[in-house]
RNA sequence: GGAGGGGUGGCUGAGCGGUUGAAAGCGACGGUCUUGAAAAUCGUUGUAGGGGCAACUCUACCGUGAGUUCGAAUCUCACCCCCUCCGCCA
């Protein structure tokens, strides 16, 4: 969310922001509109303070008559029709807050100075490449051949027990997910991200906090009495870990990592990936979150897509950073890097994970900041994210790189010791 | 699910419907004292919004929302959360 204060401030920055996001039309109220309610708004309230202010001096005077038994029922009577006005005001401005606020929750982040222009994922930049493409001597299968012929992940039944985008994963293939959840805590632990495990059902706060809702209701499994939503991410409960708290500055940078299922409805991209384990309703990712100060929230950003980017290196995967162009950014991000790993089966580099610095975006809607060391007053913290990896699609790069020619898949070096096996067959 | 108790400032904990933004204690910070520290002692110590160049000033906030009242931390209702006991249960 971006602080109204700003937004009237900064208009024509606003303007051009959304217009390079292509977020320039659409708006249930526009920005010109916005700006008078903001007006009304700021106007109302000061009335409404002066009459509360009359109202507290003149109900302190009233009552220091009364104690002195003397008579107040003109005052009384007065202050009645005081009341009266300020309630009529209150709820002019209840409705017109409803409207600036829901405003304001739907107009996305500004795009970082750095982060190239663009209208789609076409125009994003690659910024660099690591690992030589394995050269095949057969035609590399896509996963869910693979997985199919050594019987490690069974999408039918997937189908028959919860619907559409769901798996069964067996043998294997269930000791190969449960491998990369460990060796993925193992290694950011190891860099000192704190091992966090939330709940995956979170209130609508929450999904508030983080940007999730209200504009993108339609992407969430909620459930319905009582009504909880299940995460898409573990950002949403982790970062949402001190919303309403202030901070000690020497509390931060707060490194978490977080291994949990992820559930989304991928309501829209109907068509796109329905075979395979790319795209599902469920799966499981660990997530890296950072709390950090303002200053220092893009060198952590490199950090964190350095740490992100080690874990394909350990399992030997070839991949390739992009930073996302500002038509192809998500809505609370300032900055992205998506990490994209190479897909022999598919001839394609796909997301593995998305670094994101949301800058103070999310934690203005969570409302966590922290207070500087002899300084007055707080300041947002910024938040960062990224996925340290999505399990699933990294289940499907290690059966697409390692495959082998009798179909069997090699097991990474790092992931042996997990695994229990050094080959799945 | 049933019965009861409770949600107040960084923490503990008072608070008759009327100078209570909120006693007291602790903690923290600053001063005095001390060679230094401790002890003692004095003082300071919430957040947000509005107005003003500024000193400053006004407003709101005692779980959340609504209500009663000239006036609500204090009364009423609903909801949320926490604790204890019972039941059920991985």
């Amino acid at each position: 969310m971006l602080d109204a204060r700003f937004v009237r401030e900064n208009i024509d920055a606003l303007k051009s922001a959304l217009q390079k996001r292509g977020y320039d039309r659409g708006y249930d109220i526009d920005l010109s509109e916005f700006l008078s309610l903001e007006e009304e708004r700021l106007r109302l309230m000061r009335e409404a303070e002066e009459m509360r202010n009359k109202r507290n001096v003149v109900s302190e005077e009233i009552g220091r008559l009364k104690k002195q038994k003397q008579d107040a029922e003109n005052l009384i009577v007065e202050m009645k029709g005081v009341s009266d006005r300020i309630k009529e005001i209150d709820e002019t401005l209840k409705g017109i807050e409803e409207k600036t606020g829901l405003f304001l929750l739907n107009i996305p982040n500004i795009p970082h100075e750095s982060v190239p222009v663009g209208k789609d994922e076409t125009e994003n930049v690659e910024i660099r490449k690591w690992g030589e493409l394995r050269v095949f001597d057969f035609e590399p299968l896509n996963h869910w051949d693979i997985a199919e012929t050594l019987d490690i992940i069974d999408f039918e039944r997937g189908a028959k027990i919860a619907g559409a985008r769901f798996a069964v994963m067996k043998g294997l293939g269930a000791r190969l997910e449960r491998a990369l959840m460990n060796f993925m805590l193992d290694l950011n632990t190891s860099k000192g991200y704190k091992e966090i495990f939330p709940p995956i059902l979170v209130n609508r706060e929450s999904m508030t906090g983080t940007g999730q809702l209200p504009k993108f209701s339609e992407d969430l499994f909620r459930t319905v009495d009582p009504e909880f939503y299940l995460i898409p991410t573990a950002e949403v409960p982790v970062t949402n870990i001190y919303r309403g708290e202030i901070l000690r500055e020497d509390q931060l940078p707060i490194y978490y990592t977080a291994y949990t299922p992820c559930f989304r409805r991928e309501a829209g991209s109907y068509g796109k990936d329905v075979r395979g384990l790319i795209r599902q309703h469920q799966f499981n990712k660990v997530e890296l979150v950072k709390f950090t100060k303002p200053e220092d929230s893009y060198s952590e950003l490199e950090k964190l897509t350095d740490d992100a980017e080690d874990i394909l290196q350990k399992l030997g995967l070839p991949y390739r950073v992009v930073a996302l162009c500002t038509g192809d950014m998500g809505f609370s991000s300032a900055k992205t890097y998506d990490i994209e790993v190479w897909l022999p089966g598919q001839q394609r580099h796909r997301e593995i994970s998305s670094c994101s610095n949301f800058e103070d975006f999310q934690a203005r809607r969570a409302n966590i900041r922290f207070k500087r060391e002899g300084k007055k007053g707080t300041e947002f913290v910024h938040t960062l994210n990224g996925s340290g990896l999505a399990i699933g699609r990294t289940v499907v790069a290690i059966l697409e790189n390692y495959q082998q020619k009798d179909g069997t898949v090699t097991v990474p070096e790092a992931l042996r010791q997990y695994m229990g096996a050094d080959i799945i067959k």
